[in-house]
DNA sequence: GAGCAGGCTATACGTGTGTATAGTGCCCGC
DNA sequence: GCGGGCACTATACACACGTATAGCCTGCTC
């Protein structure tokens, strides 16, 4: 359902303009076709090859640039983190301006899930910014609040984090289900709108949560005694 | 943060009890340790070898029982989904052993998130049921709202299906906010009540919902130009 | 114009991987 | 006993990948 990256169209500057992805220097197109690869294929079946071909240059070139595979991945984590720095403080001085970017955030929001889920260890940090993000965002909810949340509010943040992150990894499946490829303009609304639903209802109501208490209750205790029991499986079942 | 897989130990079988890991046929242990490296390692990065090394058998026999590779995930992937409807079965005949097979759900959770993840093709009907069980699950809660939904309830059950996978999905870097492995005891316990708060509340409220909705007209507003020259650039940026 | 530095290519190398094949021991039916 | 089939292993093959190296071409400086 994914095609493989086609020729790379134009790039959105961070100034709002943008430029023909043939007008870029080598050492750029090649961080642009790997965000793609990495994105859409994943860091291990993207090849340094496959990257070169889309960027217009030779394999050897990337070596030349960035030293090595790792060193290219590692080379778009931090070009993804400060352009996603750099566009924040863009819509923090400009709040209006938060609609310009999509195109922008899209590519890096495929390319951050996707690095996330592959394990990259520098994107760790945007996850982070993004769970403090969020912890602000759950701040003002908690405010409107009649009960007090017992869970830290870190740790839900972490979660929304995660559930967030996760609509864009599983971009095939998701648009399946909707019936548009996700990424499209319409399904791209829908999507929106079908958060902005989701976010602002409950989707418990208080015998459903009184129900998974007792549940979670009884699987606690029940659990108890075989969780003790476990640590003896740690001896290898085998030699 | 994760390690590699190390020897198996106990399997959890379908009517409840366990045995030793050594104790199945090799046939069996083949495909538990597929099962773990693809959850662990993704299917990319799990080699045949390494496979072979946790079953306690040669590379050369899981060509034998399995012909490839690709075919082996196969048969995990249909395992996986065997076995999920078993449980699936149980718990609707014998609510109360819901907590029972936690163990089970979560090895098969965290294959079936990685699986998704990576674009095995057999398991996205796993994914389309589960979108199917949320979307009863949505039925419930939509009869307790006010305002109508406007939005398709399988839509909005994909979405959320989605990211209740993200979050095991992206284990390291939620288990890093924590501050604890969220596979342990103690996380799980803490992932538990933190996603029951979650779906109890909304995270939004009503005036934060109005200026995303006034943001995305406005964004809606103006995307519309560029998407149209955005199919000028299909002719591509190179030879 | 000579020298040269750097972007860039062509090609080769070593390695790890999936896969194929030949071979070995063992059990079971006859 | 023995022959065949099956589980299983050892070894080899083909290939793709990341990496290394040598050299080319352009543009610039003096």
């Amino acid at each position: 359902m994914t095609p493989g990256p086609g020729q790379l169209p134009a790039v959105r500057l961070s100034d709002g303009g943008a430029v023909l992805f043939e007008d870029l220097t080598a050492r750029a197109r090649i961080r642009e076709a790997a965000l793609r690869h990495f994105a859409d294929e994943g860091y291990e079946r993207a090849t340094i090859r496959s990257i070169a071909q889309t960027a217009g240059v030779s394999p050897g070139l990337l070596r030349h640039h960035y030293g090595s595979k790792d060193a290219l991945r590692q080379a778009c984590d931090e070009y993804v983190f400060e352009m996603l720095h750099c566009i924040n403080e863009q819509i923090l001085e400009d709040p209006s301006s938060a609609a310009n970017p999509r195109q922008t955030s899209k590519r890096f929001g495929r390319y951050v899930a996707r690095a996330l889920a592959d394990g990259s260890g520098a994107v760790g940090a945007i996850f982070d910014e993004m769970v403090t993000m969020t912890e602000q965002w759950l701040a003002r909810a908690d405010e409107a609040r009649s009960d007090p949340p017992t869970i830290d509010r870190r740790t839900r943040a972490a979660l929304v984090t995660a559930m967030k992150v996760g609509v864009p990894l599983l971009h095939d499946h998701v648009s399946r289900a909707l019936g548009t490829d996700m990424f499209e303009p319409e399904g791209e609304r829908i999507i929106a709108l079908a958060l902005l639903d989701i976010y602002s209802h409950r989707l418990l109501d208080e015998q459903a949560v009184a129900a998974a208490e007792i549940g979670f209750d009884r699987e606690a205790a029940s659990a108890s005694p075989p969780v003790t029991s476990a640590r003896a499986d740690e001896k290898g079942a085998r030699e």
